[in-house]
DNA sequence: TCTGGGGTCCTAGGACCC
DNA sequence: TCTGGGGTCCTAGGACCC
């Protein structure tokens, strides 16, 4: 908590409903719905006259349908038109201070104590009158709801305390007067979960929360939450305005409008999620050694199948590979209705940087050791050449991970890793089970690419 | 015609290492 | 000859946010 009330959020006020009445004239005071518009579609954002008649956020659309009455627009977004709107809103923030924080395309915070301002309650009541009305001339008659205050939490409580349009300055010192009336769930981090189990104790209000022990409410809600609410209720909360934060995962997911049983579709639609992870991941210049495959089942039942490679990668046709193994070592009977593909465990350097690769030689090392022992069970005569540092010269083979290999000896198998002069190779039993992995000269003749499996076929 | 898509952070258990 | 104990990495799931 600061001593002047410097942080400012600002909430864009049913933002896509908002672009879209603008943009439309006749759309002006009549409902709309904005979001998924097929058949398992949610809402993104509801106007204030849809909400009046009960449609909300995260709602299925199909519901919103029934509560509106005839002549509500249901629209499906134009993103590029929102993110135009949203970046004149973030420019106008700038010129506030240079500490923005974009939380997301219609949501932001601003640290006034980086710029030039009169960071009294009327000075800042002052600017924050001003900037609401250059927002409106400047989008065109979008608006916003401003809180501002002693920390983020205060500023973010502010704004949601008088929507749409509103303004709301939290006094240094009227902090815990402002928090303890409301519910709980206006504080971040809580949820329906949390709340239900606060509310199991009595825990109902903000001030109830501020009556907890921190052993109790840890014990409640485990350590970090427990911690972090804490000091929420006692308005204890100096977190910094982070202009850019780095991304730490990429994904894309996709709900089919009907369950999918199919192999051949299956497999299509994890290339096509591949292909857009990868050329993201390929535009930021970045890659990541976690792939992961996210299924959700005919019932709604949601899990996560990851497997960590010993290298980044960001080429769509390997974290395909990947992808399609986990997905076959999961059950799909009765029809899946999603699937989603991710990368983590990113890393700023592309895939391919070798120097990178020569830099970061440790999880080959470890590889390598269960390989030796596995030669030396196997009585295998012919120890693996590995040498100590890279040798010098060309990287000339071209393995990567999750490309389907064959040796005479070993098996078929499938490439996990490789290095500058070496390739790891996990060789299978059956067809997804996790073998036993070995590390080969790269150039090893009796190495061959395989035809990869036949993903299309249960 | 129930329940999107893109993220972040935390927890917990097992493996592995020193 | 009762069962160590941290620390880190990986995997899976869950809660939460917009």
């Amino acid at each position: 908590m600061r001593r002047e009330p410097s942080i400012l959020h600002l909430d864009l006020d049913a933002f896509f409903a908002a672009v879209e009445q603008r943009d439309k004239p006749s759309l002006r005071g009549r409902p709309v719905v904005v979001g998924g518009t097929g058949g398992r579609g949610v809402v993104a954002t509801a106007s204030y006259e849809a909400r009046a008649f009960g449609a909300r956020s995260a709602m299925p659309t199909a519901e919103a349908r029934r509560l509106c009455p005839p002549g509500t627009a249901f629209l499906g977004g134009r993103f590029a038109a929102y993110r135009r709107t949203s970046e004149v809103v973030m420019a106008l923030l700038r010129e506030l201070s240079p500490l923005v924080e974009p939380v997301s395309i219609d949501e932001a915070y601003v640290d006034l104590a980086a710029g030039d301002h009169d960071l009294s309650v009327a000075g800042v009541t002052a600017l924050a009158t001003d900037l609401k009305a250059r927002l409106a001339v400047a989008t065109g008659g979008v608006t916003g709801s401003v809180g501002i205050g002693t920390s983020k939490s205060l500023a973010k409580i502010g704004s949601e305390l008088r929507k749409p349009d509103g303004l709301t300055v939290v006094a240094p010192g009227q902090e815990l007067d402002v928090l303890h009336p409301l519910p709980v769930r206006s504080l971040g981090g809580v949820g329906p979960a949390t709340a239900e189990r606060l509310a199991q104790v009595s825990v109902k209000t903000i001030g109830d929360l501020h009556r907890l022990s921190l052993v109790d409410l840890t014990s409640l809600v485990g350590q970090a939450h427990g911690a972090g609410l804490y000091r929420l209720a006692r308005a204890d909360d100096d977190r910094p305005v982070i202009t850019d934060r780095e991304a730490k995962s990429v994904s894309a997911e996709e709900t089919f409008a009907r369950d999918l049983t199919d192999p051949a579709r299956l497999a299509a639609e994890i290339d096509a999620l591949a292909h857009r992870v990868g050329t993201r991941l390929q535009r930021s210049g970045t890659s990541g050694r976690t792939v992961t495959l996210k299924v959700r089942r005919y019932d709604f039942s949601t899990l996560t199948r990851s497997q960590t490679l010993p290298h980044a990668v960001d080429d769509p046709r390997q974290i395909a590979e990947i992808a399609h193994r986990l997905l076959a070592a999961v059950d799909r009977s009765g029809g899946l209705r999603l699937l989603g593909v991710g990368v983590s465990g990113l890393s700023p350097y592309a895939q391919g940087d070798l120097l990178a690769e020569a830099l970061a030689p440790a999880e080959d090392a470890a590889v390598e050791d269960a390989a030796v022992e596995d030669a030396a069970v196997d009585e295998d005569p012919e120890p693996v050449p590995v040498p100590a540092d890279p040798a010098p010269g060309p990287a000339v083979v071209a393995w990567y991970p999750g490309q389907d290999v064959v040796h005479p000896d070993l098996g078929a198998g499938w490439v996990w890793g490789s290095g500058l002069n070496r390739v790891t190779v996990r060789f299978e039993g059956p067809r997804t089970a996790p073998g036993p992995v070995r590390t080969l000269a790269a150039d090893d003749p009796a190495l061959q690419p395989a035809d990869p499996p036949d993903w299309t076929t249960p």
